[in-house]
DNA sequence: TTAATAGTGTCTCTCAGACAATATGCG
DNA sequence: CGCATATTGTCTGAGAGACACTATTAA
């Protein structure tokens, strides 16, 4: 694999697909200085001789709000700390993203920090849950030990897979909190809820990420009950029953065989996209 | 001043209101391990002895794309980069956060440091451009010298505010580029574009982010104009009036004395909120 | 049969797009 | 007056909320 420039690459990126040096940047155009050979080359010795700055830096997090929906209420995993600070204290799982040596040796991107901290939170594997970033989050002075960026993400783990979430490999205590009645939480872990909670209750009306929260089959009130859980609010079945329809007849959801028995009516079973 | 916790704190922190060392966790509660006097000069004890990890640490920078509208078209104010790497490349604005030493003095917030940034390169002053985070980019090899964890945020300068703009004060060259004519650019800050576009012009569909791309007195026409610039699409003039109309019945918007002349009707002028 | 819940049909209101019609400046 | 653009009004269809109604199971 080579860069699309037009001369060697210095590092291979499998990320971008391009060479680290010019990014494909630097082609063979003699007109202008910057497609010259020699600035690709003037570059790559800068690399070479580029001098770790001595300027302090912050430490880098990834902080983990795992949604899910158990007996029609919206819960959160937290885990309690064991060391300090907030010894004993509710908190979001999460944890340094790992930056190799930072410079040839780069590490982990923030996304697979994220996907391995849910993983080590949850086991479940990756494919199974819904991941976003959510926000970032850098006033000093939130964690009292050093400079601190958190870059949050909100996970969605669906209610049928809830059960299977086991304690973490390090046997942290975790637990499922409803949203309605969460502890005192550590450092500013409480404002990174809100604005997670925020951001599914927006979102939830024009994408689908209710999806993430139901089974991969199910009925419609079963998937009624994660709006409401969601949005903390009762929808009407009838108009509720309506939109879904629609998304029947779009060919977002398709019904498949079976029926699931309730104290009334059986429901038909239905599965959502991909 | 004094946290709200029940003993005395270590380090005030403005931000917060509390207490760095508890943030106000700690308090009387007899009933409880962590209301405990005892775990409270315990975590204050940690701290003073925290020893600062030697882990790598990426760098953090804010990156800004800045818009505005100019002749009915959105541009983005990129300045061309004097070093390397992507010596001579044109670049988002930007640049490292400042984090104090990282202990006792945690320097700037992100907030503040994009702001910073934003004065820097535009000479406005703080209230008067909008400014909100986009998003957080952190794939290794991003930037060839080290790790960098970029966060990104977006600004919007109103069409008047514009030609106020002026080259920043280390004199580098700075250009508006129209959206549709970008020139290719360095680390992956086209991509960073990308996603700010898309925010933009999904949320100025339910957001009055419109309002931060006018001058504070503005015609229906000329509102409109911004929305299709964001969009980059035509408005049937008929129906977003009607669309401005509902705005100042709920007084979002109110109508202010004088007209503005244009080749045909002339047009009322109005204010937005604030 | 009754209770309970699933699912359908209908009325009304709001709002968006299409488009006709009117208003107000200029030359 | 005629032109260009601002501004208003009307028709239609999609979608949401309220609510009456029908369907299907268990007990």
């Amino acid at each position: 694999m080579t860069c699309t420039c037009d001369w060697n690459f210095r590092r291979w990126n499998p990320c971008t697909g391009l060479c680290e040096t010019c990014r494909g940047y630097y082609k063979k155009d003699p007109s202008g200085k910057l497609g010259s050979e020699a600035a690709h080359l003037d570059e790559a010795s800068f690399l070479e001789s580029y001098q770790k700055e001595a300027y302090p830096k912050p430490s880098v997090t990834v902080d983990l709000v795992i949604f899910t929906v158990h007996n029609t209420l919206l819960k959160i995993l937290l885990v309690k700390r064991k060391g300090h600070p907030f010894q004993g204290c509710w908190a979001l799982p999460g944890g340094f993203v790992d930056v190799g040596d930072a410079y040839k040796n780069q590490g982990e991107s923030l996304e697979d920090a994220a996907h391995r901290e849910l993983f080590e939170e949850t086991s479940l594997p990756r494919g199974s849950c819904f991941l976003e970033q959510l926000y970032t989050f850098g006033i000093p002075g939130r964690d009292p030990r050093t400079r601190v960026v958190g870059v949050a993400y909100y996970a969605l783990v669906p209610s049928d897979l809830m059960s299977q979430v086991k304690a973490g490999d390090d046997a942290a205590e975790t637990h499922w909190f409803e949203v309605s009645g969460l502890p005192t939480l550590a450092f500013d872990h409480s404002q990174i809820i809100d604005v997670a909670l925020t951001r599914i209750r927006g979102k939830i009306d024009y994408a689908p990420i209710a999806f993430g929260l139901v089974p991969k089959e199910f009925t419609v009130p079963e998937f009624r009950a994660v709006y409401e859980a969601v949005k903390g609010d009762k929808y009407a079945p009838a108009n509720f029953h309506r939109r879904f329809r629609r998304m029947l007849q779009d060919g977002v959801i398709v019904e498949v065989p079976g029926k699931r028995l309730t104290s009334g009516r059986p429901a038909k079973v239905y599965r959502g996209p991909a």
